[in-house]
DNA sequence: ACCTGAACACCGTTCAAGT
DNA sequence: ACCTGAACACCGTTCAAGT
C-alpha cells in the first residue's frame, strides 16, 4: 500500500500556480489540481474552505511575488511606478489579470494591490475621500487593461474578433491620461 | 406523447436574460436556461453554437435595450452622459456588468458599450489614437467600477469583506477625474 | 494533521435520430 | 427548422473513516 503523500497550505498554493500558468484559469480546478499534488479532491478541503478561498490565497501570493517597494519621488511618478509593477505582476503568470480582478472584486484578496496604488497617492497632498477614488479609477485601468490582454491571446488564437489593440503604449497613455486628472484635482487645491 | 415546445433565438434570448436577473450569472447555466424553456439541453445548440455566444447575444441585448442616443453639447458633457448612461445598463439586471465586461474582453460582442462612449469623444478634438485610448479608459472605468457594485452585493450578502464604498458619488468623482485628464490632453492641443 | 473512498448534485457539448 | 435521447467527460463539495 502507498503512503499518502502530506501537503501544507503553501504546497497546494504552488502547484496551483502552476497549473494556473500551464493551463490558464478555466482549467486551475479543485480536481485538476489535486491530480497535479496526486491526491483526492476532498483533500484539498484541509486546507481551505472552498475554491474561492484558495483563489484568493493564489491572487495574494502572486502579488507577494510582483510587487516591490517604490522609489522615492514625487507622487506621480509612484503612481505611475506603482500602476506599472502592478500590470507587470499580473501579466506576469497566464491569465493572472483575471484572477485578481475577480478575487478583488469579491473582496476575498488582492487588497495588496490596492494599497500599492494606494500608497503613491499619499504624498498628494488629496484627502483621504479622493485619494481612495483615485486608488479606485487607477485600479480598474489597470486590472481591466490587463484583463484585456490577456484575454486577447486566448480569444484570438480561439479565432475571435481581435478588437482592442492594447499593449504597453495604450496601457501607458491611458494612465498618463488618469495622472493628468489627477493632478487636475491636486492643483485645484493648491490654486484656488 | 407531448409534441415539443418551439422556440426563436429571441425567445432563447430573452429567457436568458429572465434567468439572469433572478438567478445570477453563476446559475445561468445551458441546462437550467433549457428547463426553464421547457426543453433538452441539447436543443439549445440548434440555436447557438455554444454557451459563449449565447452570453454575447444576451450581452448585447442588454446593451440595445439601455443605451439611447446622447443629448447634443460638448464632447465631456456628453462623455459623462455615455459613462452614466452605460452604467445605467448595466445595473439594470442582475451581474450585467460581469456578463457585458466578460464578453467584451473576449471580443464576442458588447461592441456598442465601445461605441457608445466613442461617440461622445468624436467632437473632442483629439486624434483617433488618442480617442480610442479614452474610450478604453473610460469603459475599464464604468466596467470596473460597476461590476464591483454587483459583486459587493452578492459577496457581502455571502459574507465577505465589504471593501469597495462605491455608490453613485464615488463613480462621477472616478470619471470626473478622467474627464479632467482628457481635457487636459484636448487643451494641450489647442494651448501649445 | 492530513488523507482516502464514496457519494451527491451538478456542468457543457456531441450526435444520431425523430417530426 | 427545431427538438429528443443518450451518452461523454467533466465539475465543487461533503462526510465518515483511516493513519
Amino acid at each position: 500500500m502507498e503512503v499518502p503523500l502530506r501537503h501544507h497550505r503553501s504546497d497546494v498554493v504552488e502547484h496551483a500556480i502552476a497549473v494556473l500558468d500551464s493551463y490558464g484559469l478555466a482549467d486551475l480546478t479543485m480536481r485538476r489540481l489535486a491530480a497535479e499534488l496526486d491526491v483526492r479532491p476532498s483533500a484539498l478541503y484541509h486546507h481551505f474552505a472552498n475554491k474561492q478561498t484558495l483563489l484568493a490565497a493564489v491572487a495574494d501570493e502572486l502579488l507577494t511575488r510582483g510587487l516591490r517597494p517604490l522609489d522615492a519621488g514625487e507622487w506621480d511618478a509612484r503612481l505611475t511606478q506603482a500602476a506599472s509593477q502592478l500590470r507587470d505582476a499580473l501579466l506576469a503568470w497566464r491569465d493572472g489579470a483575471e484572477l485578481v480582478a475577480t478575487v478583488h472584486a469579491f473582496g476575498l484578496g488582492g487588497q495588496a494591490a490596492y494599497d500599492h496604488v494606494a500608497q503613491a497617492l499619499e504624498g498628494s497632498g488629496l484627502d483621504e475621500q479622493w485619494r481612495a477614488t483615485a486608488a479606485r479609477t487607477v485600479l480598474h485601468l489597470v486590472f481591466g487593461h490587463a484583463t484585456a490582454e490577456q484575454t486577447q491571446v486566448q480569444a484570438s488564437s480561439a479565432g475571435a474578433i481581435d478588437a482592442e489593440p492594447g499593449g504597453v503604449d495604450d496601457f501607458a497613455d491611458g494612465l498618463s491620461l488618469v495622472v493628468a486628472g489627477i493632478r487636475a484635482e491636486v492643483q485645484s487645491r493648491h490654486t484656488p
